[in-house]
DNA sequence: TCTAATTGCGAACACTGTTCGCAATTAACG
DNA sequence: CGTTAATTGCGAACAGTGTTCGCAATTAGA
């Protein structure tokens, strides 16, 4: 009441406004779905308030009844992909080791963040507050009431594996044919290796890349990654 | 030479220009650096063309005989912070342990990440070539020489040991005083927690939030998920 | 001295996020 | 039923962005 300026941080409590007023001719679900297509289409830089706003067919400033920013259009769109966790309880069952449990969240995360290839480094920056984002979180949590853990330890555990499943997906998409959205490209970047590396300035460097690289199996190297993580994370102990 | 455009990737090739002409009032190291302040003052966003250019004194067009666009500049602004590793010859010695060689790499990378604090995130989506990220590159696979892992294992090794390292700063930074680079800030966000986690929607979250967090030791913590990350990568065996 | 190459940079273009003001629409109230 | 108040849609404008172009200024070598 007293206060000079409205909340900052109604984006997750604003309702989708009451009753007197003409009736909005879009939701701000469509708008965050057409920015998510966006998103997987084009990249993220292609978001931009009237390329989204075209998309629905509106006008450009017609969003912001909807969104209050850009950066708020962001972090709900991380909140909607976040949503595409499968949080089955069957998994945090009691007779579940934490370790498989966490595991089986981590592969949901990489194969999210593979669809939607523009969220990897996002999920790092932003620690988003969305439902989605809190059933995630929470979910995760009550895997980890199982352990004897202190709370903070908790939350970070939490926190850390989704950054170093972030992580992973952000290593392994070079390996791959798709897209490419580095600010140069991999050929190039070849072709400067190979320039600079007879130069014996990286001698370790042009060791390993010397060795024919065998195809990796990337699935693999994932389980292996996160298992020891968890297992360095010091949920062995039951409570 | 049949090559109808120019390079793409001449950044870290293209020398500080020839003989003839009018002689340069500026130097790519010094626009580099007076971007790296401006993005240590005023957060990374702040880094545009225009600003960098009169910092130094210069008008903006000028910049684009230094840097070939803002993505390169940016590029060139972690290379330059990566430039801050010391990478001592004596850690990488065979009498040490590579465990405690990379941990030590990796207390340097969270020194550099707080020192700069826009780079964490950027440490994870950019992968580097300049000079410094090659070098850091090559001494930390010069560690892993004396383990057993396979080539392409050391090279994933070395990625994520600085990107767990980005992640970790990235979630201790909002447990700081410090600035406040969220686009809402935290104490809006302590409010909204306050009035969603009594709805019992989030029941785990809500009992770990209950417990009283005892002030955490953040360089503990550190150590001991690096440290456990690296023994779960499987470096123990010796070559 | 002339020539060729290089830098500095004002001006412009195509974008971007965001705000403002006003018309159009709708629900509720008297 | 008419009036009022609230809400949406959105064109226009503003400030800021990355980037390009053209030209003047400067410099080294022929």
């Amino acid at each position: 009441m007293a206060m000079s300026s409205k909340d900052p941080i109604d984006i997750w409590l604003r309702a989708e406004q009451g009753s007197a007023g003409r009736k909005p001719e879009h939701s701000r679900a469509s708008i965050v779905q057409a920015a998510v297509k966006i998103a997987d289409d084009q990249g993220i830089e292609a978001v931009s308030i009237r390329k989204v706003a075209a998309a629905i067919g509106a006008g450009a400033a017609s969003l912001y009844r909807y969104v209050k920013s850009h950066d708020e259009l962001i972090e709900l769109m991380l909140d909607e992909i976040s949503g595409e966790y499968v949080l089955d309880p069957a998994n945090g069952a009691e007779g579940e080791a934490p370790q498989r449990a966490l595991l089986d969240l981590a592969r949901q995360g990489r194969q999210i963040m593979r669809r939607h290839l523009w969220s990897a480094p996002l999920f790092l920056s932003q620690p988003s507050m969305g439902p989605n984002s809190l059933a995630y979180l929470d979910f995760a949590l009550s895997i980890l009431q199982e352990t004897s853990l202190e709370s903070s330890a908790k939350l970070r555990t939490a926190a850390m594996l989704t950054a170093v499943t972030s992580a992973f997906v952000q290593n392994e998409l070079p390996l791959h044919p798709g897209a490419n959205h580095s600010p140069v490209d991999a050929s190039a970047r070849a072709a400067y290796m190979a320039q600079v590396l007879p130069t014996d300035a990286y001698p370790a460097l042009a060791a390993v890349m010397a060795e024919e690289l065998a195809p990796v199996n990337l699935d693999m190297e994932f389980e292996k990654i996160i298992g020891t993580y968890l297992q360095g994370a010091g949920l062995s102990e039951r409570k």
